[in-house]
DNA sequence: TGTACATCAGTGAACGCGCGTTCACTGATGTAC
DNA sequence: TGTACATCAGTGAACGCGCGTTCACTGATGTAC
């Protein structure tokens, strides 16, 4: 082949890289594929050899990054640093002020809610596996109750950080991050 | 005048509530002027009679949708169905199915998020608002505490709407609804 | 070994289209004289 | 009272631009004989 073994495997992943950053920076509707391909250090045409279309594209970042986020998350219970530590790194004004490398959810939800069944799907299944994990690690007795607690806290999170991000007041955005970890916490069964 | 008085006025909330129900239910990047105005029943050209800009079209529309939710927020607090009244309400089927009707903070909040500085400031002193009102709701005596719990209801609840519209299973997304509005509750201090 | 051909990731120009915005114009009415 | 002019909300065509997508082509390498 005229290109080293694993090339367009690399390239692939580079591309759906640049698209992720930029889709969770800038929202879908509002990032176009030149610019994608650009930053990739690619043309514009080559964008059809990896993905069929922008809508193909969206669904293999959202999985790709809901994937990660889930792994990691995974990773930090299983490191014995429970949901604690989950919920103050997502509250916090690093992720607040890092969209590009952020929860995709917290980014996109709103305009996943507009996308068609194919990439709600795969979004659905993804916010299953996160809320299940999550629910897990309640510190309550009753099965529903974790997973209620789960749903709210992983709601809140969301909410919060969003709000967080649109409100144009130093103080009034730290006190939404504050009051929702507190909030967070006692859900958790970890106040 | 070659127009009745308050003809111009009139036309300029029509084009208001063309454009809020738009945004809402398909976000501002993914709706154009024009199909706003055909929507409205006038031509492209008019816009600029009664807006500067898209950017400002958007602003008066968050004002407005915001005012007017406040208000029915307040009106149904005076009516003495509390808090309770309005978590339900909020985190309802008919609510997640109606966005174009809804809370304008649920379909535009991460979009807000990067709009310009003057949008912002008009976003983040209607929220304000609705977070004091609230925090005078909750069932709590230390104030610090009531405004706490005031911006994690908030949060959870537009965290968890935003989710039950981009879920695409009916029931997880009705788990959603549930599971927000118990917590909802018990942070409202009504459960 | 040397040459002809096949492969295919990436190029770059072009497609039709809708975007936000501008602007010369219309035409119904109000005002001035 | 009748006529000329001013007002201004709305018209509709046009502006440059970027969008997602298509496609004929390139050129470096691998394979066949």
């Amino acid at each position: 082949m005229r290109y080293e073994k694993g090339h367009k495997e690399t390239t692939r992943a580079h591309i759906l890289d640049v698209a992720s950053r930029q889709f969770r920076e800038s929202g879908v509707a509002a990032v176009g594929l030149a610019g994608i391909m650009e930053a990739a250090g690619l043309t514009n045409g080559a964008f059809y050899t990896h993905f069929d279309s922008k809508e193909d594209l969206v669904r293999a970042v959202l999985v790709d990054a809901l994937s990660r986020r889930e792994e990691r998350h995974r990773a930090n219970l299983e490191a014995g640093s429970g949901l604690e530590a989950i919920i103050r790194d997502y509250l916090s004004v690093r992720h607040r002020d890092g969209a590009g490398s952020g929860c995709p959810t917290a980014a996109l939800v709103a305009e996943i809610a507009r996308h068609p069944k194919k990439t709600r799907d795969a979004f659905t299944e993804k916010i299953s596996g996160i809320i299940s994990l999550t629910s897990a690690q309640i510190d309550e007795e009753a099965p529903a109750a974790r997973r209620r607690n789960a749903i709210a806290i992983y709601s809140m999170m969301v909410g919060a950080l969003q709000l967080s991000r649109a409100v144009n007041d130093k103080r009034l955005s730290e006190e939404i991050l504050d009051g929702a970890i507190d909030a967070a916490l006692a859900l958790a069964g970890e106040d």
